[in-house]
RNA sequence: GCGCCCAUAGCUCAAUCGGAUAGAGCGACAGCCUUCUAAGCUGUAGGUUUCAGGUUCGAUUCCUGAUGGGCGUACCA
């Protein structure tokens, strides 16, 4: 039973009858409880067009209803022209016994059942470790992937990283020169090397493995050993977030493959590249739709190497051919401009490119005490996701990164995250989730026969925090489809502060556990029940656990 | 200069496709624990939604312009 549907066919057919042709109807959740549980504007909407004052039209569509009916109590016209339904208390009791049956499964969607969906982020190159600056694409991206899930997509988290290439030979240099100064402190490190303190950690590993024999040794031993080190550390930092990787692509196949010349074979035949000063440039300014002030790019170096735009082009092409029906990017705003030239060098030679969705986070401020500040323990001032993880815990981390819409910059107030009190709000959320737990506990010494009861009664819930918390929970459904929609987590958050909010009123006015009121107990538990289920999926798509005890 | 993003309470942010009296948390102030977790609840104060226009039954939301901020504007990725 869905009542948004229930509701649209009823109005649509009244709208029918006075003479609406294939009218469409809008339903909202108005803010105020007094404008009922479902408003609609349809009356605004078309009463201009058929000369009629919009009030008169909304009594007339009202009329048409025929209520009360099974599910809606009354209708009622309100400010310009508002239909306000309010629903009955029978339909939110079918719906909490739905609740507790469906448990883990419920708001789980299956509008994209049998679809695909192929999520691409972090993607940092092996030559360090993650640092704070990846944290909130990390974090983004985790709970993006779960909302897709819970939207019925088969989902594919993948990494695209670079081994090969300027950066590589860059980090093997630098854990040389760290190696060749443990035996020789005065040798000189290379000015625009990676002068994390990490490059000394593997230099060291290699030192104690085998002596002072490298001195000579070929680079490649210091690329590999370095390149080792930083993807096992990301994968550590990604495996303490939660986070599981189904593809790594490495950008260097599409060269094995002979992608990259293929892709730029095209380009010249089409006429859309060409050489200048001994570099391939792409006519970024003619395939770019904006085309003000935009200039050519070069795709291929003086020195033969493609720049990355080649390849992400040539990696991008070859996502659309395995045929997902959803393609996400996750990028920071610092590159924002460079997907687009992508996307329009794609469609220059023909792919489809409306499958793809590239989300832009913007940056990331750490602030404390209103002051902005430089994470670091160490000396090379670099503050690595994994300290600010092992700072402040999975659960407030990923939570900070995802409670705020991705397109507005983020001040991220480390020393609210680390305060292990109810000025949390990570904390507001789970507590509530222990209550309930702490109840349940009880309640199973209090009414061992609770577990095998069979019919309740869920009239007794007539307190108005009851109703009201009653209401809010069968909106999850609603709220994960929307959040999907524009990938949006923080609105599950939202949603959740006001599942516990509601919560809390209930538990504080309301007694749930009586052993002289057994039936009114047993409706009040189920209701517990369905709260916690509620905030425990929610939790999931963000990516937070749920603590049963606090 | 140009492009993208942003501007809402003292602070950090919400606000359904353009909806009704713009909401939370923190901070401030005043209350509530011998009863199921006080990491909780109740109340008070706090706003010309940066500014100026436009579109319409209705604008925080859309359009134009201004101001202020972030990011980008490489033969780096």
């Amino acid at each position: 039973m869905d009542i948004k549907q229930y509701v649209t066919d009823k109005i649509k057919n009244a709208l029918g009858s006075l003479g609406v042709a294939e009218p469409s109807v809008i339903l909202e959740r108005p803010k105020d409880t007094a404008h009922g549980d479902i408003s609609c504007n349809a009356a605004m909407m078309y009463a201009k067009k058929l000369g009629r004052n919009p009030k008169d039209f909304a009594e007339a569509i009202i009329e048409q209803l025929a209520l009360p009916d099974e599910y809606i109590t009354k209708a009622a016209v309100a400010g310009p022209g508002f239909i306000n339904l309010f629903i009955s208390d029978k339909y939110y009791a079918t719906k909490l016994a739905e609740i507790n049956e469906l448990k883990g499964n419920f708001g789980r969607l299956n509008e994209n059942a049998g679809k695909s969906a192929n999520l691409e982020w972090v993607s940092a190159n092996p030559t360090g470790e993650l640092h704070t600056g990846h944290g909130r694409q990390t974090a983004l991206g985790k709970a993006i992937a779960n909302l897709l899930e819970w939207t019925g997509y088969k989902v594919t988290r993948e990494y695209y990283y670079n081994n090969a290439g300027k950066q590589m030979d860059n980090l093997a240099k630098s854990v040389y020169a760290r190696y060749r100064q443990i035996f020789e402190p005065e040798y000189e490190f290379p000015e625009d090397g990676y002068a994390g303190d990490y490059v000394k950690e593997i230099a060291a590993i290699l030192e104690k493995e085998h002596g002072d024999t490298l001195i000579d040794a070929d680079d490649k031993i210091f690329r590999e050993a370095g390149e080792n080190w930083c993807f096992k550390s990301i994968r550590q930092t990604l495996h303490n977030f939660g986070i599981t990787h189904d593809i790594f692509f490495n950008e260097s196949s599409l060269y094995e493959s002979g992608k990259i010349t293929e892709t730029l074979e095209e380009f010249k035949k089409r006429g859309l590249s060409y050489e200048k000063d001994g570099a391939v440039w792409l006519k970024t300014s003619e395939l770019l739709k904006n085309k003000k002030d935009a200039a050519d790019k070069v795709i291929v170096k003086a020195t033969g190497e493609p720049t990355y735009r080649l390849p992400d082009m040539a990696y991008h092409i070859d996502k659309v051919k395995r045929g997902y029906d959803l393609i996400i990017d996750i990028f920071g705003a610092d590159h924002g401009d460079t997907y687009k030239e992508v996307l329009a060098g794609m469609e220059g030679l023909g792919y489809d490119t409306s499958k793809i969705k590239v989300i832009i986070h913007q940056m990331v401020t750490f602030v404390q005490d209103g002051k902005p500040v430089k994470m670091s323990k160490r000396a090379d001032n670099v503050y690595t996701l994994n300290d600010l993880i092992e700072d402040i815990g999975v659960d407030v981390t990923q939570f900070f990164f995802v409670m705020r819409s991705a397109n507005t910059h983020l001040e991220f107030d480390i020393a609210l995250a680390r305060e292990q009190s109810d000025k949390n709000p990570v904390f507001y959320l789970q507590y509530a989730h222990a209550r309930i737990c702490s109840i349940l506990r009880n309640a199973a010494e209090v009414f061992p026969e609770y577990t095998n009861a069979g019919s309740i009664n869920y009239s007794l819930l007539s307190s108005p925090e009851a109703i009201s918390l009653m209401k809010i929970l069968t909106v999850f459904p609603e709220t994960v489809a929307s959040a999907a929609a524009t990938f949006e987590p923080h609105k599950i958050i939202t949603y959740l502060n006001e599942v516990a909010e509601n919560y809390h009123r209930f538990y504080h006015n309301n007694r749930v556990i009586d052993a002289d009121a057994k039936e009114l107990s047993y409706a009040r538990l189920k209701l517990c029940e369905a709260a916690r289920i509620v905030l425990k999926n929610g939790f999931d798509i963000i990516g937070i656990s749920a603590p049963e005890r606090m």
